[in-house]
DNA sequence: CATAATCGTACCGCATAGCGGTATAGCGTA
DNA sequence: TACGCTATACCGCTATGCGGTACGATTATG
C-alpha cells in the first residue's frame, strides 16, 4: 500500500518513511499531552500500536524519549533542546534586542516577544515580559496564528511580494472558505503598516489581548517581527500607538545596532550527548 | 550487515533504523556547522552519501531542513524549535524564576543561567545576563559539561545518591582515564554543597570564567540547577561567597513560590504545522 | 583554459528492515 | 470475574530503504 500517510504524493523512492513517521511522534507531544502511552500516541498520529511501539523504542534507545519512572508513560526528554539550539544560535543577534525587550516590557507592564514565520504561523524565539505580572508569557518555540495577531501582521507586511503571495496561496489552500476574509485581512495590515509603522491588534486575537507589531531583519537575511502586547486590563487601546512608536524605534535601535555578527570570542565548547 | 552504526547491540528488530539515523542528521548541525552540504553531512555523520541524500530529502519535505536560498546548502529550519516546546512548557515553573535571575544577574554584572542533566552535559533552559555587558550568554539548548561547570557540580551535590552512582558509571565507562579525578572532583563538589550550601568553580571550565552553582527541583521534580558566573574581569574570585549565597537564596525563594503549577488561563492555542 | 574537486541527482538490483496484523501477559479497575 | 488498559512478543510478507556506482553541472584550483 506503501501510503506515507502524508499529504502529497504516493510513491517517492527517496522518502525515508520511518524518519518521518518517527518525527510525527516527537511533533505530537503538546503541553497538555505531553505524557503519552503507546496507544495515546498511536491516536494521536493514527499509525498502527506495533509501528508505533517499534518508533518509541528507537525513540527511547536515542534518548529523545523517556519513560516517566512513575507513570510509565513516555515524555519527551529534554535532549530534544538540544536539536532546536544550533537554531537558536544562528539568530544570536536577537539577544543584543533583549535589554530592549525587557526595558520596553517593563514599561508596557505587558510582554515584548519576536518571532518568525513558518508556515502560516509565527514561532516565538524570544520573549521579555513585564516583572510585576504573573501571566506567563507565550513560551519559545510556541506558535502563534499568522493571521490574527500583530506579529504575523507586521511579518506579512513587511515580506516580500513573492512571500506573500507564497503565504495567501497557502491560505488558499489551507482553508479556502476563510481565504477572502484573510486575505482581506492580512492586506489591511499591509496599509496599515506602511502608514503607521507598526500593526495593531485589538482583540482579533483572543477577545482581551491587544498588541502592536513591527517586523526587523535578523542577521542572516530571516525576516522576524517583535510584538508588544498584553491584556487590555493592562494594555488599554489608547496606549497602543506610543506602544507602537515605541516598538518601532526598538526595531530601528536593533536594526543598526553593530553586531560583529559572530559567536563571542569563547567558541561553543559542546558535548558530545553521552 | 545491517550495522546500526550505533553503540549498542548488533540486531534489533524493533530499531528502526532510519528513524536514528535522520535524528542524527539533525543533530549533526551546530552554531559552526549550520550550513552544511550532503557531503559535509556525509563525513559528520560517516553515513554514505546517497543514504544521506534520501535522509536529508525526507528532512526537507517534513520541513524541519530547507535548503537557503543563496548558498544551496542545508540548514536547519525553525521548526525544530517547536520539537523542543512541550519541554518547555512542562518546565514552565522556571518562568518564576526569570526576574529573580535578572536581578541577580544585573547585580553581579555576570549570567545567571538555569539547566538540566542529560548525561553527562548539562542542558541551558534559561538565562539571564547582565544588560551592561556584550558578551552573549550561552542560549537555551546549549549544553556545558557537568565535571567542570558549578551548575553541573551543583546539581550532581543534589542529586540522589542512585542518579550519582548512574552518573559516576557512566563517567566510568566513557572516559575510564579521566575517570577517578572526575569521581574526586565532584565528591568535592558534594561536600562542598554540604558546607556551604553551593558550588564555586574558579576557573576550571574555562580559565577566566569564574561562577557559582546552586540546585533546585523544578515542578515536575526534575532536578535542575542554577549558577551565576562570568569572566573573571567583572566576577572577582573574592565576589563569589556573597554570589553564592544570594544565588542560594534566590533558588529558595523559587522553591518555596507558590504555583499554582498549571498553564495561564489562556490556554495553549497551538496551531497547525502549515 | 583545462583539470580537479565539489556539488546534487539519478539509477538499480538486492536483501532486509520495517511493516502491521494478531496474540500474549501483566496491572489496576469496575 | 471480566474488562479495559498497559506493553511485549511473534511472524510472514514485500515494499522499502540501502549503498554501491554513474552522471551532468558548478565551482575551485593549477
Amino acid at each position: 500500500m506503501s501510503d506515507r500517510s502524508n499529504p502529497g504524493a504516493g510513491k517517492d523512492r527517496a522518502f525515508v518513511n520511518g524518519l518521518a513517521r518517527g518525527l510525527r511522534v516527537l511533533a505530537s507531544f503538546s503541553p497538555e499531552h505531553n505524557r503519552m502511552s503507546l496507544g495515546d500516541l498511536a491516536k494521536a498520529t493514527g499509525l498502527p500500536k506495533s509501528t508505533i511501539a517499534r518508533l518509541v523504542h528507537t525513540l527511547v534507545e536515542t534518548g529523545y524519549i523517556y519513560v516517566c519512572p512513575d507513570s510509565g508513560r513516555y515524555s519527551l526528554h529534554p535532549k530534544v533542546l538540544t536539536l532546536g539550539y544550533p537554531v537558536m544560535a544562528s539568530m544570536d543577534k536577537r539577544l543584543v534586542a533583549l535589554p530592549m525587550m525587557q526595558e520596553l516590557a517593563d514599561y508596557s507592564r505587558g510582554t515584548v516577544s519576536l518571532g518568525i514565520r513558518d508556515g502560516l504561523s509565527m514561532i516565538l524565539i524570544e520573549r521579555s515580559r513585564d516583572r510585576t505580572v504573573r501571566a506567563l508569557p507565550l513560551d519559545i518555540g510556541s506558535r502563534i496564528p499568522m493571521e490574527t495577531t500583530s506579529m504575523g501582521h507586521a511579518y506579512f507586511a513587511a515580506a516580500g511580494p513573492v512571500e506573500q503571495d507564497s503565504i495567501l496561496e497557502q491560505f488558499k489552500t489551507h482553508d479556502p472558505s476563510r481565504f477572502k476574509e484573510v486575505e482581506r485581512t492580512l492586506r489591511g495590515a499591509e496599509k496599515e503598516y506602511a502608514d503607521k509603522g507598526y500593526c495593531t491588534a485589538v482583540g482579533i486575537w483572543e477577545d482581551d489581548v491587544n498588541a502592536v507589531g513591527v517586523a526587523v531583519t535578523l542577521s542572516n537575511d530571516v525576516l522576524a517581527a517583535f510584538n508588544c502586547g498584553g491584556p487590555s486590563s493592562r494594555i488599554t487601546e489608547d496606549s497602543l500607538p506610543d506602544l507602537g512608536v515605541r516598538l518601532a524605534d526598538l526595531a530601528q535601535h536593533f536594526q543598526t545596532a553593530d553586531w560583529v555578527g559572530q559567536l563571542p570570542p569563547r567558541p561553543y565548547r559542546g558535548v558530545q550527548p553521552t
